[in-house]
RNA sequence: GGGCCUGUAGCCUAGUGGAUAGGGCGACUGCCUUCUAAGCAGUAGAUCGGGAGUUCGAAUCUCCUCAGGCCCGCCA
């Protein structure tokens, strides 16, 4: 039943408002005062009424067996749902498994990712697959389908610095004879390139000329790309498995620049003129002056990123059938992604519109910014290490007898629960200073909060089930305690949350949402003890509030890629 | 010079037109022989960067201004 649609119908009635002009006008009181609440200056002109005289009024007039009170409080109206309609419609469309709407269909490419092969990764890359990953996950469950992309920026300049100083001075090592993770070891070679080049400027022209080489098909350049790419990518696997990052597709930058595709985009918009040559031959979009015209080709003809970037697109839309394609990209790319967007509108293309960009806010040390090259990043295994060991600390100090692999499991999904909520907690398009003492708790608006209570609620069950007390999901209406009221109704607010998520391309609304639902449920979980409930009507009644607080927590916690622990 | 984003207690943050600005960290008080204290209950702490305007009503909208970040045709 949906609540605030009902009340809507009879203030309609009672006023002769449209509905859903009443439902957009209804709001969620302050504590204390009422479930929902109706403003009436808004009708204080029309009616020629003052405020809380119209409060008054309706206030007398309305009734229904849904509503326990209706309360006129100053130019608002308090309505007070009766808790027992109140828990049997959330529980009861918790249980069907309808309490999220499937508001969207078709399908979805969402990229996320895409790393460099010269350079392991770091925590802004896990910012950017918690969001990859997180919003996928939420895509789904509005009801798209969705694909999953990741694509390796695996060719450039940039990839060459790294291979001409392991030509150069690597002596032949590999990260096996060096005992370490392959992309480590490939972004050490990096690093090495940055401090040579400063005493060694020369090493820049080389690069360059590497490229060339490359670009010219040279074997010995190619094997070496070949061997050092994989090292790169074999260790990113290892991460993204580790943090559970999933691709169901790959694309690479290098093949990508084989097949030339977004030359043929860039003569068909010469050809519409949408495109203009420059005096020294470059190709550039005509645009919008607000957003200025955009280099497509160099004067020499050679491709860059955007060259390419115009040929992937194409090559998704024709080769996938989306209806969507979201990037996930951070925020100083927010111009680029309005230009290349506003460049398949010029060329006519029907899904330009289409085309989305989440963006999100840059992870900045307290330090200032993070540099590979400089080796001032905060590393993605790193962390994830040290996080992990954090956990397995307090596990130690909580459990001693549990088997070492029970204990690294917990740790593990804890450490990840901590660093991904972390990530995700915040409206995406903030920036984040990140400090890797101070950022990770686990305790208070933290993932393990999250996963405590989880687990707690389990207990629960489980105890009850070891008791060999009886349990049927029914008897909703006997949940008329305070604590319950509120947990219900944080329960039902989750999917506007998760709608709320999908408008605003974050995941901070369903974060909070999962935070209000566990902080009530700790709160209930204190007040009331479950097992020692008066009677087994009640027993039934309490147990299927536990049971539909772990059913929404789990989808919470699952649309955010957190493990729900069943025990903690 | 221009564009985009951000500014809410010591720190982090929610809230995009409505009532007393909601949380967390840190500080301080209490609560474990009672379903897991990674928890609960409470106290103190806020000129919502500043100014003007619109409105019955502004953290929220408009304009100006200050501070920080990012970006602005041949980098990726």
């Amino acid at each position: 039943m949906d609540f605030k649609d009902s009340i809507a119908k009879l203030i309609a009635k009672e006023t002769g408002q449209k509905v859903n002009e009443i439902v957009s006008k209804l709001e969620v009181p302050p504590k204390g005062m009422g479930d929902f609440a109706f403003p009436s200056f808004t009708l204080a002109k029309a009616q020629k009424k003052a405020p809380n005289a119209i409060s008054n009024d309706l206030a007398a007039k309305i009734s229904a067996d849904f509503i326990e009170k209706v309360e006129a409080k100053g130019p608002y109206v308090n309505f007070f749902l009766s808790k027992s309609s109140l828990s049997e419609s959330v529980l009861k469309s918790i249980f069907d498994g309808k309490f999220i709407k499937k508001t969207e269909k078709g399908s979805v490419m969402l990229e996320y990712s895409g790393p460099n092969t010269n350079k392991p990764l770091h925590v802004g890359h896990l910012r950017n697959s918690s969001l990859g990953m997180a919003f996928s996950n939420l895509l789904e469950v509005v009801g798209l389908k969705v694909i999953r992309a990741n694509i390796i920026n695996d060719r450039g300049v940039h990839i060459m610095k790294s291979m001409l100083a392991y030509q150069k001075f690597g002596e032949g090592k590999t990260p096996k004879s060096e005992g370490k993770k392959s992309d480590h070891f490939v972004g050490d070679m990096y690093v090495l390139y940055a401090q040579k080049v400063a005493k060694n400027p020369e090493l820049e022209e080389e690069a360059k000329a590497m490229l060339a080489k490359w670009e010219a098909g040279d074997k010995e350049i190619i094997a070496l790309w070949k061997k050092m790419n994989k090292w790169a990518i074999d260790g990113m696997k290892e991460t993204y498995d580790l943090f559970g990052s999933e691709f169901e597709e790959w694309f690479y930058e290098s093949e990508n620049f084989k097949l030339k595709a977004g030359h043929k985009i860039i003569e068909e918009g010469l050809a519409k003129g949408v495109f203009q040559k420059e005096d020294n031959g470059a190709i550039a979009a005509v645009l919008e002056p607000e957003i200025k015209n955009k280099i497509l080709l160099r004067g020499d003809g050679t491709a860059l990123y955007a060259t390419n970037d115009l040929g992937v697109t194409q090559n998704r839309f024709d080769n996938f059938k989306l209806d969507k394609c979201i990037w996930v990209v951070a925020s100083e790319q927010d111009f680029y992604f309005k230009q290349l967007f506003a460049i398949f509108e010029k060329l006519g293309r029907k899904w330009a519109d289409k085309c989305q960009h989440l963006s999100y806010g840059m992870v900045n040390l307290t330090s200032g910014k993070m540099k590979s090259r400089e080796g001032t990043v905060v590393d993605a295994d790193d962390l994830i290490e040290e996080i992990k060991q954090l956990a397995l600390a307090e596990i130690e100090k909580r459990y001693e007898n549990l088997s070492e692999k029970e204990k690294n499991k917990r740790a593990l999904a804890i450490s990840l629960g901590a660093i991904k909520f972390f990530l995700l907690k915040n409206d995406a398009k903030k920036e984040i200073l990140f400090d890797p003492k101070a950022s990770l708790a686990f305790e208070g608006e933290t993932g393990p909060y999250l996963q405590y209570a989880y687990a707690r609620a389990n207990s629960i069950l489980r105890k009850a089930k070891a008791e060999k007390k009886k349990y049927k999901q029914k008897n909703f209406d006997l949940l008329k305690e305070n604590k319950e009221k509120e947990l219900i109704i944080e329960l039902q607010k989750f999917s506007d949350a998760v709608a709320k998520s999908y408008e605003q391309l974050s995941l901070h609304p369903i974060a909070h949402s999962l935070l209000s639902i566990a902080e009530k449920f700790n709160s209930f979980y204190h007040e009331v003890n479950v097992l020692k409930s008066d009677s087994q009507e009640l027993l039934n009644a309490r147990l299927s509030l536990v049971e539909a607080t772990m059913i929404v927590m789990k989808k919470g916690l699952s649309i955010l890629d957190i493990v729900a622990i069943e025990e903690m």
